[in-house]
Parts: C-alpha cells; sequence; structure tokens
DNA sequence: AATGGTGTAAACATGATGTAAACACACAAG
DNA sequence: CTTGTGTGTTTACATCATGTTTACACCATT
C-alpha cells in the first residue's frame, strides 16, 4: 500500500472525468472515480481520501449538498469543478468552506498546481493529530521518527538509508542551529572525525537529491562554509 | 497577543490598499499594510502573519520574488492580488506555492469566503516551534549565533561568510571595548599578527559594506587610529 | 609637509565542498 | 559456501568560497 496521494474524481460526465483522471495520473497521484454522490460516499467512506475534485452538477444529489455533507465532518481538500460561470454558486460554494472553484475548460497546468499547494496544506494540518506519535514536518514533507520513513508533499514514500535518516532527523530536530560534521558523525553511532572524514558530505549529498527540488541550489539543508551543514526549511 | 488571524496586505496604490484592508477589518481581522517589498519583509519579520495579500506589480521588488522569499521560509497563506489577467503570471505564482490568485476587480464576498477557507488551513497546519536562540542584538539589527546568520531592522537576511561572522560576534560581545587587530585575528583561529597583515582591515571593510548604512561614514564599527576596531551599536 | 596608518579594489592561493566512482563490509538468499 | 544486494566509507578530482596578499589612494597625527 502505497502512501500516494488520494485524488477522487466525481464528475458523471465521462469524457472529462477521465480527462481529469489523467492529469492527476500521470502526475503519481492514486485517483479514483466516481460518477454520481452514492458512488462517491461509498469511496470517500474508505477513510483516505486527501483531495475530492467536485462537478456541481450530478444527477441525483445536488453537488453542493455533497459539499456541505463531507464538510460536516471531514477536512478533506474540496475543488469544485464546474461548466456553469454562475457567480452566485460560486461564492455559495466557497462560503460551504469548499476549498477552490474552478471553471472548465480550465488549464491542467493551473489546475495541477492548485491541488498541488491544497494537498500540502491538508497533509500538513493532518500531522499533528497523533500527539504520540513522533513526527517531524518541514516545507510539507513529513518525517516519521517511529516509522523512520519520509513523505514527499506529494504523498509519495521516500526511502532513505540509516545514515541519510539518522542525518535528515538530526538536522531537522535542530533545525536553524549549524552543526558541525562532527557533530552529525556523532548522530551515526560514530564518535571520532578527522578533517579527511567525507562521510558526511556524501551522505548530505545523497540526502539532497532526495529531498530538494534542485540539489543543484539547495534550500532546505544548506551548508556553512568552514563550519558545517544547517536545515532551513519551513515549518 | 490577541487570537485574531493576521492579515498582511501589500499594494502600492493607497485606494485598492484602503479598500482591501477595510473588507477584513470589518470582517473582525488584525489588517496591517505595506506598499512596497521593504515594509512587507519588516512586518513579516515580525512572525505572526496569518496571511499575505500581495500585489504583483509592485514598486521595488516584483511581486514573484517576494512571493518565492517568502515561501523559502515560511508556510504562510499567500494569495496573490493583480490587475492583470495573464494566465502565465497566474500559473507561475500558482507553481510558486502562492495559494490563490485573484484578479482586480473582486468580489470581495469571494475574496472573504476564500481568505477564511485558506486561513482555516493555514492555523491548522501549525505547530510550536520554541528553540530558546543564543541571539545579540544591537540598533534593531538581530544576530543569531546558532544559525550564525544576521537580520537586517526591516527583516532581511545578511549573508555573512565565517570571518565576517566570527569578527562581528567578537566585536558585538565585546560592545564599547577597543579590540585590537592581534586580538580579532585569534577569533578568526590565528595565532601570530605582524604588522603587514591587512586581513582584518579587509574583512571589516567587507562587514561594513553589509551592515552601515553609509560604509563610508561607519557608525557601528568605528576605527581607533593605531589601536584597532570597536563596536558602538546602541543596545 | 612628512610619515605611517587605514580603506578598498583586484588578484591570488588554498582549503572546503560537491560528486562520481570504487571499495569494503555486513547481511540475506540460494 | 557462494553470490548478490544494500550501504557506509574512501578516493579522486573538479569546482567554489573565501581568507589573504598586493597595490595604491587617501587620511590622521605629528
Amino acid at each position: 500500500m502505497t502512501n500516494k496521494a488520494h485524488i477522487l474524481v466525481v464528475d458523471d460526465d465521462l469524457t472529462s472525468r477521465v480527462a481529469l483522471s489523467g492529469y492527476f495520473e500521470t502526475e503519481g497521484y492514486r485517483v479514483s472515480e466516481a460518477e454520481d454522490g452514492a458512488q462517491m460516499r461509498s469511496v470517500f467512506a474508505g477513510g483516505d481520501v486527501d483531495l475530492i475534485m467536485l462537478d456541481i452538477r450530478l444527477p441525483d444529489d445536488d453537488g453542493l449538498t455533497l459539499l456541505k455533507d463531507v464538510r460536516k465532518k471531514s477536512d478533506v481538500g474540496i475543488i469544485m469543478v464546474t461548466g456553469r460561470t454562475d457567480d452566485v454558486d460560486r461564492i455559495v460554494a466557497l462560503e460551504m468552506e469548499a476549498d477552490d472553484y474552478v471553471i472548465k475548460p480550465f488549464n491542467p497546468r493551473e489546475l495541477l498546481a492548485r491541488s498541488k499547494n491544497l494537498l500540502r496544506r491538508v497533509r500538513a494540518g493532518r500531522v499533528p493529530v497523533a500527539v504520540d506519535e513522533r513526527v517531524l514536518s518541514f516545507s510539507g514533507w513529513v518525517l516519521d521518527l517511529d516509522k523512520r520513513g519520509l513523505q514527499s508533499p506529494e504523498g509519495e514514500d521516500v526511502r532513505l538509508t540509516r545514515g541519510e535518516f539518522e542525518l535528515l532527523s538530526a538536522l531537522v530536530e535542530n533545525k536553524g542551529r549549524v552543526l558541525t560534521r562532527d557533530n552529525l558523525l556523532d548522530h551515526l553511532n560514530h564518535r571520532e572525525w578527522d578533517p579527511s572524514d567525507r562521510t558526511v558530505d556524501v551522505l548530505i549529498g545523497r540526502l539532497r537529491r532526495k529531498i530538494e527540488t534542485n540539489p543543484k541550489d539547495p534550500t532546505l539543508i544548506m551548508t556553512v562554509h568552514g563550519v558545517g551543514y544547517v536545515f532551513t526549511g519551513a515549518y
């Protein structure tokens, strides 16, 4: 079972439903489809949906009714999708706490960007739910200290080796504080460190390739020349 | 400290800035205003902003540049506001992780609904981060000894090299006391100093260019002819 | 005015860092 | 036992950051 973000597309029109699903699937999301309210409720009951793309006009229930029902019991992300460009509809939906409202035909790139941003927020909001779990989060990433696993903002599991994990957790736990190589090597159950030891540098490099958008120009793990490394991710 | 959400409106046009602020104030939000990037950074440095309404066209910095800067170090809510209806602009902003993008003239009710929904998500994602830091401050500047970084009174991060940082912290820690070059060079892990060594002078010069309002007429790092340097910043 | 101290741009040297590749070692599977 | 796989470590080298030197103009003190 992967942990990729799960998107539920609700639309009675086959063509646009498939188109929508396609966009998200090629981006690596897990996508489910529903063509009416009943199907939607059924999938949603599974409990692991992160984002719903909800057409406002459906055969059985009204989209707005579904919106209200879902929002009553869940903080899942909801983006209304519609062919109509009615101002009142839009405002009503937003005031019912839909997160966004897009009008067909929409630009796929824009929709993807909006979805991605919303997913980040949805997932970030879920982290503090379990207080007993030792979990660190930064910029949409989630580092689970018990499971020793890392999840990307898109919800994908990223495999870390022991060394990479120890290094990353040391850095994130001391967010904003510069750690020396000596310091970091301690977390790998080492003792001594001599200037010819490049282990930390290599591991940092591998870590960057896994978590930085552009490893050549890191924004999360910064190097402090002549001192060490510092983690600078936002909360 | 109040618990009302804090919204920062950034727009160089007085009329729309005031209008925007008005909407939010009557809804009971705490609102701050900024008319350019510098002011924005200054308010934002206060650290308790929940949502930024950011005009994309500003006198000094580009709105997109500000967006990128802010997003780099914070997950605050960001809604871009603009008069232009350029598709490319919108997508670029969204892909830079702006949460939303509204086009003037906007419907106040819609904007309020969107802001409210976003604020809910921003606050849900907040996690308490409390790390006591070793910090020195002078004349509005903040020198963070752990982060080894310097923040200007406007809240901008100023990059210091190792040497510059060591020199500055030595000076600030010995505020009001004259330090000889010999003395200062010690802090850079040196030992000997001979009169032909101009290293300190050069570093002091570079430091002045970074922190003095007018480097030609320094007020923070003063020269004591024939002796050394002294730091004279107020508190 | 003379003299030595200081500011500073530019060039320079060198140690620090990024990174690919090879290596070593532990552990698991067959 | 052999083989293979994963991963920490070492090596080697290209590149980069930055402390240092140099040179010269300017300033302060006498």
